[in-house]
DNA sequence: TAGAGGATTGAT
DNA sequence: TCAATCCTCTAC
């Protein structure tokens, strides 16, 4: 009989988003699987790029503790997606992280597409590869991630992240600014923008 | 309640 | 370099 190889994830759990080094779960992010589902359309890409916010810096929307309508969700339990609509047309998506109370998450800037390439062909009306999730944008779009999608938990059936045993070393990690975040003052020139070096998905090169 | 601005993207 | 586009936040 022959025997179909699976492949073999296994979705994150909430101790793993728990850490109080938001900058930590940025680095480790890369290289997971983060899955979407809508009805029976699957879409998963390797995370290959990823921006950390703490409250504790400018460049964060939870900057002193602020928490209004849109960042609620960040000053709970970490393992929740943060969605929210950046310059009117563009859903950013957020890991949460930390305890309740602490407000930090990780934005997932790009993605390397995996499963379901038809469907993201289709959302983002991209047809070159290198063009569909190389941005946090375009990340959004081609998983189909929208405001609906805020607050749910990552370890759900929606939305979820799986560790498929790839092991990003830090000789592989490129770690530099942030991008368009300017305003933040001091904070702006924090290295807490990581992404896996030479990686063809990447959003932007470093300006460091 | 009005006005300013934004963790982006794509066209020119 | 700039426009698209609209939600969120702040000031009054």
């Amino acid at each position: 009989m022959k025997r179909i190889k699976e492949k073999i994830g296994k979705k994150l759990d909430t101790s793993f988003y728990d850490n109080n080094d938001v900058t930590l779960i940025a680095r480790q992010l890369l290289g997971k699987v983060l899955i979407t589902k809508t009805g029976k359309v699957l879409t998963s890409g390797i995370i290959v790029e990823t921006e950390a916010y703490s409250y504790k810096e400018r460049g964060c929307h939870a900057y002193q503790n602020k928490m209004t309508k849109r960042n609620a969700i960040m000053f709970g339990d970490g393992g929740y997606a943060y969605v929210y609509l950046c310059y009117g047309m563009h859903h950013l998506f957020n890991v949460v992280t930390n305890k309740k109370g602490l407000a930090e998450a990780v934005l997932i800037r790009a993605i390397q597409p995996l499963d379901g390439m038809n469907h993201m062909i289709n959302r983002t009306g991209k047809k070159l590869v290198n063009a569909i999730g190389n941005g946090p944008g375009k990340t959004s779009s081609a998983l189909g991630i929208k405001l609906n999608h805020y607050g749910l938990p990552l370890n759900g059936n929606v939305i979820w992240i799986e560790d498929h045993g790839t092991i990003i070393g830090s000789e592989e990690i490129v770690s530099c600014k942030r991008i368009g975040i300017d305003y933040a003052g001091k904070d702006a020139h924090r290295k807490w923008r990581f992404f896996i070096k030479n990686n063809a998905w990447i959003s932007k090169p470093c300006n460091d």
